[in-house]
DNA sequence: TGAATACATGACTATTTGGTTATATGTCAA
DNA sequence: TTGACATATAACCAAATAGTCATGTATTCA
């Protein structure tokens, strides 16, 4: 389970893909919207009203977390469905958080 | 151990400290740092030979770092040891990075 | 004292980026 | 077609911030 543990330093590219991938996770909007869809693939506009936000601004957030295989995306017909790619990065946000109560 | 699941939806402040976290750790300047304390506490100086940068840059990130209760600081003379404050954080740090590859 | 060392901080700049507005693209129904 | 609906995107602006340079503050030692 790959838990053969390589304590190999990291290069400079993957310390700016990490990162890249934590900066993603690192507004309240965004935050927000992977609430509204992890429970399962939810559209633009079901986000849209989930976040209270304009639909602009979430359709950029949205492409966003996608590009970065945090979403995933399926259009049909007219609607378009983003959901949880990864269930790990809920636990995550669950994580952080439950270490803010100290 | 806190595994009494509340699905209670989370407010904007609670939002905006999960996001903040998130964003101190989506730098890739601020992840070198961590692991270069990873191993145990570290000096300014140390840190700032370990991840290259100047003394000022390194000062400022670990700042924020501890003030937001993911570093601890110790002043011992005149040097200040820099540690991991929660093995979580690193744990994180190696979820992101074996998502990465797919 | 005074100088050297270790660290912090203020001022400043350049860049990034979240949000808005307006518009474009695509799909369906009448 | 035409119009309504769903989503994406371009242009723009304001705010946030990483990095630099210079300087300030402690601490130790000669």
């Amino acid at each position: 389970m790959s838990n053969t543990k390589k304590k190999r330093p990291l290069s400079d590219d993957e310390f700016g893909q990490i990162a890249q991938h934590f900066r993603l996770l690192g507004e309240p909007m965004r935050l927000k919207i992977l609430q509204a869809v992890c429970q399962g693939p939810r559209t633009v506009n079901d986000i849209v009203a989930a976040v209270d936000a304009t639909q602009a601004n979430v359709s950029k957030h949205l492409a966003l977390l996608a590009s970065a295989g945090i979403l995933t995306r399926k259009k049909d017909g007219q609607c378009v469905y983003y959901g949880m790619k990864d269930p790990l990065t809920m636990k995550m946000c669950e994580l952080v958080h439950s270490q803010l109560a100290n």
